[in-house]
DNA sequence: GAGTGGTCTAGACCACTGA
DNA sequence: CAGTGGTCTAGACCACTCT
């Protein structure tokens, strides 16, 4: 926490959490612009940019002449929504890790193209993301090993790959592409999933971009369909 | 078009067809902030509004006190890069659409369920959707009856329905919430994809709405894993 | 008519990067 | 150092909605 925080993501964070609290119903009304100019004793630039950020993440919509409102359903169901890198890290800690592995040293000619890099070293993690005690999804994840070398599996055990990078190396991800296909359960995913051989898994696969669009983190995950649903909101361009 | 387009529209419609024609190349430099407010005679807000659009679907990415540059890999690769409901519509005239089905009065109570409605009638598409003769997915498409009436088998022949939807009978979408999970391929379904029985697929749900937080169009998807790839960008909330 | 959000103007200050 | 993008101010006009 170096820097303050600028003012229209004080505004966002503000409204957000007293969404999530339930202080805004879905589909009920938020605050006109002018009302929260007032609160935050600003002008209307910050607090449209929160709104529009809150708007293009799906979690309200506004109609000129009438207002701005919740959106039904932000999380209701048993869906995860990701319209963000903070949502990733939300899911981190609402669920739990079992780590399996943790090795360094490996190579591959696919991570070298995935990092662009030549003859580069690697690290892996490896593990089960539970939600009570259920499989939600098995996660490999692969670092560069000068990277991966300064971590400790205490960083990892209680918060995600990403929160770590940021924490203790000060390594700021800006930019995550996501991969989404579907894939079947060989065996050993069978069993660390718990279920049958040659179920439908999805499989995600997450590329993590920095400021400077370097690659500094691969992960690859199989998810259980009937535990761990995704969805994302598109709006207008 | 009873509209005008508003000038940050047209910037960045702009800046896309430039990056899309490779006038601009991925990792290249954009034009600055100050060389757009003078190009289109307008002030910094509908620049920025232009580029923030762009950013956050992952077209461009920003650094302070060095520029504005084209993220790589915009959509090179064989995976479809959706992050606005522009894509979806662009995805349907770049493939062909062969239709199977279209039948109306349907009524089920999940339906009902879906379009908050109360022993509701519907319209029912149904077809494939290919990619040089190869099937991509099924599609499934449900639309309240009062509106699928409207429609004729040739108003979506060459376009898509969402796309129809709004030409013929001047409905705005403008919102789409994206369920998607992974299922197995039934013995009907692998016929019509050209796959083998019990195959994975990667299966997308989507939710369409109006101005109103009304739900216009349900649609669900079968895709083959191998030809259709979904791809996604996060950002920083 | 009063209020809403959508758009736009014309300035300003800041931290940061590159020469 | 001049230039970049990030943030913010204090206005303005518009189309639209509600009553």
């Amino acid at each position: 926490m170096d820097t303050i925080k600028p003012i229209h993501m004080i505004i966002r964070d503000y409204l957000l959490s007293n969404i999530q609290s339930g202080e805004y119903q879905p589909g009920g009304r938020l605050p006109t612009e002018n009302e929260l100019t007032k609160k935050f004793q600003t002008s209307r630039s910050p607090v449209r940019q929160a709104l529009d950020t809150l708007r293009i993440q799906g979690v309200i919509y506004r109609h000129p002449g009438r207002g701005t409102f919740v959106s039904p359903n932000p999380g209701g169901s048993d869906a995860w929504t990701l319209t963000s890198i903070r949502d990733i890290i939300e899911q981190g800690f609402q669920t739990h890790f079992q780590l399996h592995d943790f090795t360094s040293g490996r190579t591959s000619e696919e991570l070298d193209r995935i990092f662009r890099v030549k003859k580069g070293k690697f690290t892996r993690i490896r593990g089960v993301r539970l939600l009570k005690d259920q499989p939600l999804y098995f996660l490999n994840v692969f670092l560069p090993q000068k990277i991966g070398r300064k971590l400790r599996v205490i960083d990892i055990a209680d918060c995600p790959v990403i929160v770590a990078l940021e924490k203790k190396l000060n390594i700021r991800l800006k930019k995550c592409i996501q991969n989404i296909s579907a894939t079947l359960a060989d065996p050993p995913l069978a069993r660390i999933l718990k279920v049958p051989n040659q179920s439908p898994l999805l499989s995600i696969e997450r590329f993590y971009f920095t400021d400077n669009e370097e690659t500094i983190e691969w992960a690859s995950s199989f998810c259980r369909p009937d535990l761990y649903k995704y969805r994302s909101v598109l709006s207008r361009g």
